[in-house]
DNA sequence: CGAGTGACCGCAA
DNA sequence: ATTGCGGCCACTC
């Protein structure tokens, strides 16, 4: 909200958003980290990802180039088997419509 | 407690 | 247009 300033730690702001990620959408550490407030904080989001709970939608999260990241809870394969049962139109671990699909948070 | 690593991004030349 | 480099935060061991 208004405040949204530094109460909670950074990775709740990042589960937070990820959280909050609608179906057949996709988002980029770039993008979440620059919505909590320090795009050079890409790093975090990624190695908080790589920690975070499997409850969240990580599966939707991709790198700059629309393409699913490493170290994912199972292995790309199933990032990407998640994306397709999404509605995903995702290519060799690429999301196809990545551009078309990339969703921006409601502030 | 301290140090290192990490699924990255943006910019500059 | 392409390539190379640096930098920030949090978590884990």
């Amino acid at each position: 909200m208004s405040d949204a300033k530094s109460n909670d730690s950074f990775k709740a702001r990042v589960y937070a958003i990820v959280a909050q990620i609608p179906e057949g959408r996709l988002m980029t550490y770039g993008d979440i980290a620059g919505y909590c407030g320090q795009a050079y904080a890409a790093r975090v989001v990624g190695g908080l990802a790589h920690f975070g709970p499997s409850e969240l939608p990580w599966h939707r999260v991709v790198n700059r180039f629309g393409g699913l990241a490493s170290g994912f809870h199972g292995g790309r394969e199933v990032q990407a088997q998640l994306l397709k049962n999404e509605s995903v139109a995702c290519t060799d671990y690429i999301v196809d419509d990545f551009k078309e699909l990339r969703w921006r948070p409601t502030l």
